[in-house]
DNA sequence: CCCTGATTCGC
DNA sequence: GCGAATCAGG
C-alpha cells in the first residue's frame, strides 16, 4: 500500500478528529499504526487541531564568542522573552475507556439472580484484580466492586469473555436472559 | 496486560 | 519517504 492522496486525506481528517493511530490504521487497511504515526509526523501534523503557528522560537544559536572582555551591554538582556500567552486548554484528546453502550451493571441487589451465580461471584471478587478506571480495557471485566463513593472501589479486571464487558462469572449475573424469570403465567 | 503517540534508523 | 522496532507513558 502507498500513501495516495486519498489515503493521506483520510489520514489527516481522522487524525484531526482525534482518532487514534491504530484506529486510522485499521480504517485505511494495509498499514500498521506505526506507519500511520510515521506518516503523521512526516506530514508535520503530529499535534494541534487547527494549524497552530506556534513560533518555534528560532534560537539564533548565540555565537558563544564570549570574548571574556567586559561587555558594557545592558545586564538585563530579555532575550528569553517567550511570548508564551497562557497554557490554554491543551488538546481535547478524548479516550473512551468504555467504548460504546456498555452500560455499567446494576449492583446485584434485589435482582433475581441465581444463588449459584452469586456464589461464584463472591468467589471471583475475592481474587479480583482490583483495577482502577484507567486500567480497564476492552478485555478486562468492568464489573464494579465496592462503593463508588468510598475508597474501597475497584473493578473486577479479570479476563473477559470474548466480546462481553465482563468476566464469565459477572456475565452470568449481568446478562440473565430470562430463564429464571417466573413464567408470565403467574 | 492492554493501549497511546514519539523517535530512531535501515531500507 | 517509508515503517518496524523501540521507547516512554497511562
Amino acid at each position: 500500500m502507498s500513501w495516495t492522496d486519498e489515503r493521506v486525506e483520510r489520514l489527516t481528517k481522522m487524525w484531526n478528529e482525534g482518532q487514534s493511530a491504530s484506529q486510522i490504521a485499521k480504517d485505511l487497511g494495509g498499514v500498521t499504526r506505526n506507519a500511520v504515526i510515521g506518516k503523521v509526523h512526516r506530514l508535520g501534523l503530529s499535534n494541534r487541531t487547527t494549524g497552530e503557528p506556534e513560533p518555534v522560537a528560532a534560537e539564533p544559536e548565540p555565537v558563544a564568542a564570549e570574548p571574556a572582555a567586559a561587555e558594557p551591554s545592558a545586564p538585563e538582556e530579555p532575550v528569553a522573552t517567550v511570548p508564551e500567552p497562557v497554557e490554554a486548554a491543551p488538546a481535547p484528546r478524548r479516550q473512551m475507556i468504555v467504548p460504546a453502550g456498555q452500560p455499567l451493571p446494576p449492583q446485584p441487589s434485589a435482582n433475581e439472580i441465581s444463588p449459584e451465580a452469586l456464589e461464584t461471584v463472591r468467589e471471583v471478587e475475592k481474587n479480583a484484580k482490583r483495577l482502577s478506571l484507567m486500567e480497564l480495557t476492552e478485555r478486562t471485566c468492568k464489573w464494579p466492586i465496592g462503593d463508588p463513593a468510598g475508597e474501597n472501589f475497584w473493578f473486577c479486571g479479570l479476563g473477559v469473555q470474548s466480546g462481553k464487558p465482563y468476566c464469565e462469572a459477572h456475565v452470568g449475573v449481568a446478562f440473565q436472559p430470562m430463564s429464571s424469570r417466573r413464567d408470565r403465567r403467574r
